[in-house]
DNA sequence: TAAGATTTGTACGTATGTATT
DNA sequence: CAATACATACGTACAAATCTT
């Protein structure tokens, strides 16, 4: 039987993670954009001084963290670093969570999108502009179709709750609830759960946000967001 | 020079892919925990039919998001899957910044700490035990101790921050807090920015939140928070 | 202490698939 | 269509690290 890991190794960095830092550091000093061509593995080989292999290794470690995207037959590019490596790792242990089921970890992320969301709110409401809202109320609009034809709307809301933190202008705020709402649906599917058991109870939760931000009513926006998860967590706890 | 890069192949996954999601599927599926040992390379070549390199850089791509550890001469560990791969993508991402400066980034960052705490210190403090408000104390008790003296506490304040969200038993929320952290002080280490200008002022603003818990004064705890980002902002401006 | 077995790390060669020119 | 450039994949060999005996 194999004993405890050893935390050994911490004088010398491992030669993989060093071929990483440096692509990283390359395309730092370089001033590289997402999109950019980076050197080609035979380039990189030569520069690195390493093999083929460990550059590839490298390489596929940093596209595994959306820092690199590798085009089969075309080259290697600089990539987003978007959170798509924080979806993957939450949708995992989510799914491979065996000691709980996974409605904890689940109301854990809805915990996280519920305080952001409901404190985020506020400031939306003193900054969001009227042309914002037309577009927030035109999806709410379209939300209220689909309701009322009995069809769920997950491209309609995520794009609700994308367009309204837009006026924020904080690039990271739409990325992370994304990644939530991303995850959140994820693992939902991945159980065979139903997408959404009341679309026109949901469209209205939504349209009850607009409204409250159309009249600068600050405190009533975020009672109508606490409103719309508290709905959301009371749809998760029955299907529990 | 290249043109744009296509979209092309939505119809057959790639391979290696297709080999991270069968190693995935096959923790999955095994109800392995974190620290149990994975099957070697060979036997993974074997059962999925393919070559070493190929379950290597499969291998390699799970370790950047922790879902596997591997150990030189040991074997591969399934990993915690923690957040690290988010602390290293934002981390990479604000320092890539360069059409922008920094500040941006970070103050992007933060707003979403500043959001997250203000809104979850109203919950913690329904929550909270007389016992983990000691703690608080005693962490804070240091703090004070070390800025009478000139001293940064960075390692202080994270366990501050940690420690006050246990209660929560949201294990999402002091990681994710962690992360942030981590990335904003990981930043301002690049850039030779000092620890912290002020450490006693630091140590006050903790102070006042310890001491409008122990009182129950929910809107004080707010505030105090409130109060001690305002406070870490002023000195980002001052720097920016 | 030392030798051997197991496992991961690195390197090289070759063939193939894919996109550009 | 042909030629070129590049990434992808496989196989093999050896080095290095760790555990067992």
């Amino acid at each position: 039987m194999p004993g405890q890991p050893r935390n050994s190794r911490t004088s010398e960095e491992s030669r993989n993670s060093r071929i990483q830092r440096q692509v990283m550091q390359l395309i730092i000093d370089r001033r590289l954009r997402a999109g950019a061509l980076l050197p080609t593995e035979a380039e990189l080989m030569e520069d690195l001084g390493v093999s083929r292999n460990s550059v590839r290794e490298a390489l596929k470690a940093l596209q595994a963290l959306d820092i690199v995207e590798i085009r089969h037959g075309y080259g290697t590019y600089v990539g987003e670093a978007s959170l798509t490596p924080l979806i993957d790792g939450l949708t995992f242990r989510t799914l491979a969570r065996h000691d709980h089921d996974d409605s904890a970890a689940l109301a854990e992320i809805l915990q996280v999108r519920e305080v952001l969301e409901e404190g985020l709110i506020r400031r939306v409401a003193a900054t969001v502009t009227e042309a914002e809202l037309d577009r927030l109320e035109a999806v709410v609009s379209r939300m209220e179709a689909a309701g009322r034809a009995g069809r769920a709307f997950p491209d309609l809301d995520r794009a609700f709750h994308e367009l309204l933190y837009a006026s924020l202008g904080n690039d990271l705020v739409p990325q992370l609830l994304a990644a939530f709402w991303t995850v959140f649906r994820r693992v939902n599917g991945a159980r065979g759960r139903p997408d959404d058991p009341s679309p026109e109870l949901t469209a209205r939760w939504h349209r009850d946000i607009v409204t409250a931000l159309r009249t600068g009513d600050v405190e009533g926006a975020q009672q109508a967001m606490a409103v719309h998860f508290r709905g959301i967590e009371a749809r998760a706890r029955r299907l529990g």
